[in-house]
DNA sequence: TCCTTGTTGATTGTATACAACCATACCCCA
DNA sequence: TGGGGTATGGTTGTATACAATCAACAAGGA
């Protein structure tokens, strides 16, 4: 890949390959991102590294402390739910205006997006299952032709990784392949109706596999937990 | 008004003035802004107004053409179809979620912004009337104690004061009294998908205010029809 | 031991200088 | 007279210097 490039867009390039690493948690949620460290990294200066930390910022995926820096967003346990609860708004609306406009070709290109998904997956790739997961989601929406309706639907992907990366277990984090197979069948059926509430089992299905419990590691109760330990088990 | 708010966050501050000053449209679509200029206004430096104009661009109110500086955006139909067509699935989403979690004090709030639109109209205030008439979506989405979807609403009808002030009628730009009244009722009731309804068939009302013809002064045929009327004496 | 307070180092916030670029206007040449 | 190349002014793009701020640490007193 290109390291550096030196003509235009510079802030694109490092925009992009921050995000993605974002996106596939190779950044996990709460790591610094200090400009110096950035700006030497990249070879730029503090003034692309700025623009580039803002632009983040607005997507929600890093979170920008005054005089103290950023780094990569936690999302909040009402944040992630009203996400999802977005997400099923829209993917749901852009379905249901679906009808007429998809072709053969286009459900070819979802199913061969899925096919990667599920090699991915086989394989234990687990970033480019996430990856290849959103990126279904994304296309889809993609077929209702509303650039701004993709636009807002992509930015809610894009966060939904990162609620992933806090909260998701380990094992069983990306969507089901048979469910993304199922909404192809009904799409292709022109059953958009039957797709649309489809889509919404779907995302609550995800959202039910998270963990909402774990966050905040509570310190307090771990360490009572092993002060007692220690004074009832072996002294000190 | 305030002239510069010495303390801090100056950019809050600027940005919110330019905001209301694009959403009040009292500046219109197509107004250049020079950092230069705006720097001098605001008694700051381009740092500042930078950070400010990249933020405005990212809410889609302004255009920032590489090397050739920023203006108020021009929203193209498309671009227009879509922002109104996504209010409608969000909007409605969102009063089909809303069940159960209105107060009456909450109605009486969405009554007084109405009331309020209704006063301005009459005054012959447009820009107040359409504020208020964007005010009362918003309000109305926060119901749905959703924060995420409420912002993306918030944005879109920022942008919609755009569409309205390059494609709007002088006259009967903004919501009518009684379309805005009735959904309260239909709240007040608890008939939440009748609502949903109304809602959409409201949003579309608007839409079909707006006069989409008179985009691009179509050069090319205006040229061509002057060029036949010389050239055959009257025309074909 | 705890709390307070001053210092220090690192990091971000802002202003400004300079380079790059585009659009206009001008001039020369056909 | 018109077209094309070229100066020029004005505007944006970028880097860097400096100021402001915060967190961590150390030292002093109760």
């Amino acid at each position: 890949m290109k390291e550096t490039s030196l003509t235009p867009e510079r802030d694109e390039t490092i925009y992009s390959h921050l995000h993605a690493a974002i996106c596939d948690s190779r950044l996990l949620p709460g790591t610094r991102l200090p400009e110096d460290t950035l700006a030497e990294t990249f070879g730029a200066s503090r003034t692309i590294i700025r623009k580039v930390l803002q632009r983040l910022a607005y997507d929600g995926l890093i979170e920008i402390r005054p005089n103290r820096g950023a780094l990569i967003a936690e999302p909040s346990v009402p944040e992630a739910r009203d996400i999802f609860a977005t997400r099923r708004i829209l993917e749901c609306g852009a379905l249901a205006e679906m009808a007429g406009k998809v072709s053969a070709a286009d459900l070819a290109a979802l199913k061969a997006i899925n096919a990667a998904e599920d090699e991915a997956q086989l394989k234990g790739d687990r970033a480019a299952a996430i990856r290849l997961s959103g990126e279904f989601h994304v296309r889809l929406v993609d077929l209702a032709g509303n650039a701004v309706l993709s636009e807002l639907v992509a930015r809610l992907i894009a966060r939904s990784s990162l609620i992933i990366a806090t909260y998701g277990s380990p094992i069983s984090v990306t969507c089901r392949h048979s469910e993304h197979e199922q909404i192809i069948d009904l799409i292709a059926r022109g059953a958009f109706t039957e797709a649309a509430q489809w889509m919404g089992e779907h995302l609550t299905t995800i959202e039910r596999s998270l963990r909402w419990e774990q966050e905040t590691p509570d310190l307090q109760a771990v360490l009572r937990e092993f002060i007692d330990g220690s004074a009832a088990g072996r002294g000190k």
